[in-house]
DNA sequence: ACTCTAAATGAAAAACTTTTTCATTTAGAT
DNA sequence: ATCTAAATGAAAAAGTTTTTCATTTAGAGT
């Protein structure tokens, strides 16, 4: 079994000089709990459940750490929704299941071959890219038409 | 030579029922003529050199419309930036060059490679997916450390 | 275990963004 | 030219994010 993300979240906010406060616990475990994305105002609500009298600046100011660490990602959707997932140090994407709106980290991702086809057509020289996909979870293909609305 | 794209976005609108007036002309407008993706304010300050007491309300309004007709559409930089940029109809993307963040939209695209092993992996049945690529144009390669900030 | 201090915090205010409301104007059908 | 629903801009309201500042806290040094 592999480390807990919360804990490489911990150590990297630890070597990077930042105090691991209450605060932070809070917003990072809550993070590493939610099976989806959260915006910064569930993000508040629910943390508050760890930690009762958290600031909502605390939590605009804990993301903008973590985001700076490179620990948290912003996930965007097709449809209006944008939100935070704690993300493993690398390149990775994140699938969204449209119906219960969980997240999955995917690591690495072999897309070259569109790269290529890119560069030739624009002559860009392509250094980057963002991908996210969009699904429906393994769990809600089954419970058809069942519930899982998430929090 | 194939129509200028703002011909066919004043053609869906008008074929779903809005009126082309000043205001949205003057948007559809700079959209077509800018060669990056335009933040709500930016938009907005560029079109009222088309149309002088235009509202910033009324910016908000037709990039409503014309989102909900698909003629423009978001581009997130994996930076800070977040702007609009006009988009031909279908499944596209755009390339945005890091240097001068002048986009190029990007017709098709075949990732099916990777969905394929992304619906191994997790077991999500792939609806969507949404993708950016970040590069440095040919012009900003050639002119090697020259100028090219956009407006 | 206790002390100390820079870092972090929450509350309040300020700044900024987006949406709503409403009286006036305008596109375009007749 | 006339008419009317749709669209507009200005102002207000609602919502979001950032700044400021006095108080609290993590954790290094003792």
């Amino acid at each position: 079994m592999t480390a807990p993300i919360q804990d490489f979240a911990v150590e990297q906010l630890r070597k990077h000089g930042y105090k691991l406060t209450q605060a932070r616990w809070a917003v990072i475990l809550t993070l590493a709990e939610s099976p989806s994305p959260l915006a910064i105002n569930d993000l508040y609500q629910q943390a508050r459940a760890h930690a009762p009298d958290l600031g909502l600046v605390t939590v605009y100011r804990t993301l903008e750490i973590l985001d700076s660490l490179k620990l948290v990602r912003p996930v965007h959707l097709m449809e209006d929704y944008h939100g935070y997932a704690l993300a493993t140090p690398g390149h990775t994407h994140h699938v969204v299941c449209q119906r219960c709106k969980s997240v999955v980290e995917i690591e690495g991702c072999d897309i070259s071959p569109f790269l290529d086809r890119v560069r030739e057509e624009t002559g860009f020289h392509i250094t980057g890219h963002w991908l996210e996909l969009e699904g429906i979870c393994p769990n809600c293909r089954t419970k058809d038409s069942g519930r899982a609305e998430p929090a």
